[in-house]
DNA sequence: CATGAATGAGATTTCATTCAT
DNA sequence: TATGAATGAAATCTCATTCAT
């Protein structure tokens, strides 16, 4: 499978082994939900033993927990940079943010760890929490004080910022779910793109100010 | 224990078990999950045997099945003939309908089976095409239609209707979202209202024909 | 197995099945230790499927407790009845009482539970204890007491009566004990009576008042 | 690699290794029971590897033995010596012999090797032999002979001698295993000076010949 | 209609032991 | 000599499901 010589039991290369692990897990949870897969399943499919697994992680939830994580680092703050100190007509960043996500969405492995938190998150507050503290704890406030800003400077319509935040991201997320649990799509796909501008033409006029009427 | 004659003990009333049964099911599901909920527990909570449980179901599986069949079945249809034949403008209507939406999931009760469904469906086709089939196959088409039929009244600026309707309900879904899965919400509660309204206020806007200038 | 007709599978009688688990389980951690016993071997002795054995036991460690206090129930309340309210000579009672303890441990049935409860008490906390408050919180102070009142009463040597119980039941357990473990005992077998009577003539003589020489 | 010259950190000292091995080995055994000591513990607490446990030791089983046998060594001659030629009353050598094993059941680390062996005899005859063969076999013979050649020689009473010898060490010996298993002992510790004067008393005076009354 | 008793088939986890390096 | 990596074989415990009553 990997390179030269064909080394049929043992094959010790530690390091990368944690994250086969991790690649095994992602997509049989995915695919299957945490409570339906095994360990069994996730040892075989990344090429070892039961026993080996718990070389790695201590126990099956801990898989779970080590896979959101490691999904999770990084992702926040790329984005949260380009918000934190904008100053002006807050739209082009709320409209470039949200392509972004889009295009990451438009990838499966990336929507895999969002959709899989999304169904275990309710039974293992853990894994709730993580993605709670390590994205959305960072991204939601920072996209509430971008609009609060844009409110401020009259950029926009006086929206309740934290209310609005749901405005701008639901319809992406929710348009993925409808894909992706009910198969529910455009008939030309997914069509992240043209649902992205469509919802932007909708935002842009939804959240102008008021044209100050002569 | 229910109706009329005093037959406090010795209670037979074989037609509301069935219904006792999966009250005692979306409960348990609900909180714990399907696959993490046993038979045993839903017929200690429904007041039964686990072979009771049986007899009125004839598995685990079924018992889901009954459980969305039972809570999807008149959700449809009312919202629907609201929209079917109107004519005009159709904020108002999807006004109405957002307001109704936000009422029900304000009861934790209703909100319930969606949250449920979205969990389980991805493991189970069959649940998601309960769902499918007899809610969404028939609300989203008339939402979609709805706007169509706006567009060209010219009432609402030219938007893709289908996609357009993410933009109507995914920010309220993913309020309600965040709030039960990760408990993210504003400090004063849910603040349904206050979500709906602020929603309403941007899709209102977002949704104005262009200003014909000049 | 049992009677009558032959019932390959189901067999229905829970009244005795418990007590049926803790024989075989008895017999088993008696003959390999606790450790080395697998709840399928109990199971298998006694006639069930291993999930049955957990239908009466919550735990392999539970059938470990529930076998002693089966065993040590009314074990204690028998001796210390005799000589509680004793007064005069205590040297009758103590051979009353060595010959009735040796009459159980000539039955392997009756030594079994103390032989075990001496391996499995230290690494189980719960076995000593039962072990330690139902038995032998009853008789030492028990026999402690009644050498006392011979010492007081002027029946005995001036010993130390909670010591001088080691040396009244310690050579009876001893003989036991290494006949048990490392198959040492006289040439004609355990020999309990023998044994006794032969320690009863020492701590008889032992105990024996000095001779107010004139 | 080993020799004179100070390498403090980079100590490769191959000789000592099994000894610390086998110490890592009864301290876990003991606090833990064979059974529930794995072999990662033992090799941690040696500062050792698992494997390199292997290299010393064939088996955990092995482990055991070599414990025992080390431990067993040199315990029986000492005393066995003592008893071998005596000639008149065999008493001041009985209490000699207490007193010494009495001296060595006081350090913990003495005392934890027997119990061990009571422990794990029962499921190992291998171990039950070691014991039986290098210590037993040599001071109870000796214990026994050396009663006998007093009560031939009429210096203490006509007693069965292979008995007697319960009767001698059973005290002192039943003293510790109430003391190590149950936590039972006086309330002043272990005193086992006390046990073993007090159980000398007794058995001075039951051992005394009879008197040859007038 | 209802249930107590029972089980087969697994699931997670542990651990003594081995081997390439 | 020493070890990190790996595993086969088991052990405890769970649970959906069945059947005699």
């Amino acid at each position: 499978m990997t390179e030269l010589s064909a080394l049929p039991k043992f094959r010790r290369r530690a390091a990368e082994r944690p994250d086969e692990v991790l690649d095994a897990a992602l997509a049989l949870f995915s695919a299957q939900g945490f409570a339906r897969t095994t360990v069994a399943q996730v040892a075989a499919r990344a090429g070892l033993s039961k026993a080996a697994v718990y070389l790695y992680f201590p126990s099956k939830q801990a898989l779970l927990q080590a896979l959101v994580h490691r999904a999770v680092a990084s992702v926040a703050g790329q984005a949260v940079g380009q918000m934190q100190g904008h100053r002006g007509d807050p739209r082009p960043v709320l409209a470039g943010f949200l392509r972004q996500i889009a295009a990451r969405m438009a990838d499966p492995a990336h929507a895999a760890v969002p959709a899989l938190i999304l169904r275990e998150a309710p039974h293992s507050p853990d894994i709730a929490a993580i993605y709670r503290d390590e994205v959305l704890a960072l991204v939601m406030p920072a996209l509430t004080g971008l609009i609060a800003q844009g409110v401020a400077g009259g950029h926009i319509r006086p929206v309740d910022p934290e209310l609005t935040v749901r405005s701008v991201v639901g319809p992406l997320l929710i348009h993925v779910l409808l894909a992706r649990v009910f198969a529910i799509q455009p008939a030309d796909g997914l069509a992240l793109d043209r649902l992205v501008e469509n919802h932007l033409t909708i935002l842009d006029a939804g959240l102008a100010p008021e044209k100050a009427a002569s």
